[in-house]
DNA sequence: CCGAAACTGTACTAAGTTAGTCCCAATTGA
DNA sequence: TCAATTGGGACTAACTTAGTACAGTTTCGG
């Protein structure tokens, strides 16, 4: 399935609602305009918000408020908020990983399709997601650009 | 994280294993060329089997071949064999999915996502898995090709 | 013809992860 | 002061994954 958390999902659908409004949201708000149950959107934007990816305004009148503008908010940003680093694989993050590290061959190209995902990921905008229409022209490049390491 | 499963890491690298080599091999060879357990390399083989990437031969003599040239077969060939459809979201899938589907923006902009993903799995075969250099040249254009859907 | 080697299929268990919920403290505006 | 709202945990139930085991079938070699 290649999955990204339910999550991840869900968050992307409440940064695309966020780029439609002007003013701070309250999460109950958020909750009523995407139909995603309070208490799970709530816990979303926390993250979100500990992620620096929306600010937030506490007391009577609070609400969230996208950190940054739409056009620079990406998805990558959205799944590295929510589901940590973005790696396909253990060898292909930094970390400890596996134990046949040292003589697996197959490592080294992980990390390159990983690098090619990511610039798919990134290629996409919440200004992207909050557009009715389908995907800029501009994807192609970018896709080739990042490619390119 | 992203991930996939660990059985498909695995799988890549028993699949650029045979890559590299004529004759069938066994699934106890195949453990003992890439240190991986031996139930979990059978296991693999005959989803691998199932999924018509590998050839098999019963008997005596048996093993296991690859089905198809080494050049035919990619990194997304392999996840969708042992992975089921590539789908970072479950509405991107085909099936009857979230019960937001018919209001949810979002939904056609994680289709064109996948479609990238998917293009950079597919960039990458077998044959490259084997080579111990970087992604080749093909990498980059193919990536542009298939994310002009 | 027999036995060893190898694949086939299925079932099972233990561990880890995810989704979803709830509660209470801290903050702010009216 | 009161009501609305975020902040930060903790917790549970369900699901998925990894790994193992076992009994059956096929084929080769002697």
């Amino acid at each position: 399935m290649l999955k990204i958390g339910k999550m991840s999902d869900y968050a992307t659908v409440l940064l695309a609602e966020m780029a439609g409004v002007s003013q701070a949201v309250s999460a109950a708000n958020l909750s009523a305009r995407t139909q995603l149950p309070v208490p799970t959107v709530a816990k979303l934007l926390k993250q979100l918000s500990k992620a620096q990816l929306v600010t937030s305004l506490r007391g009577a009148a609070g609400g969230y408020t996208l950190a940054r503008s739409p056009e620079s908010i990406t998805v990558a940003d959205v799944l590295g908020a929510l589901e940590g680093p973005l790696s396909l694989t253990e060898c292909a993050q930094g970390g400890s990983g596996c134990n046949r590290q040292h003589f697996c061959g197959t490592k080294r190209h992980w990390h390159h399709i990983n690098q090619a995902v990511i610039a798919a990921l990134k290629a996409v905008t919440l200004a992207d997601l909050a557009r009715p229409v389908a995907i800029p022209s501009k994807f192609k490049s970018v896709v080739v650009i990042e490619a390119r390491t």
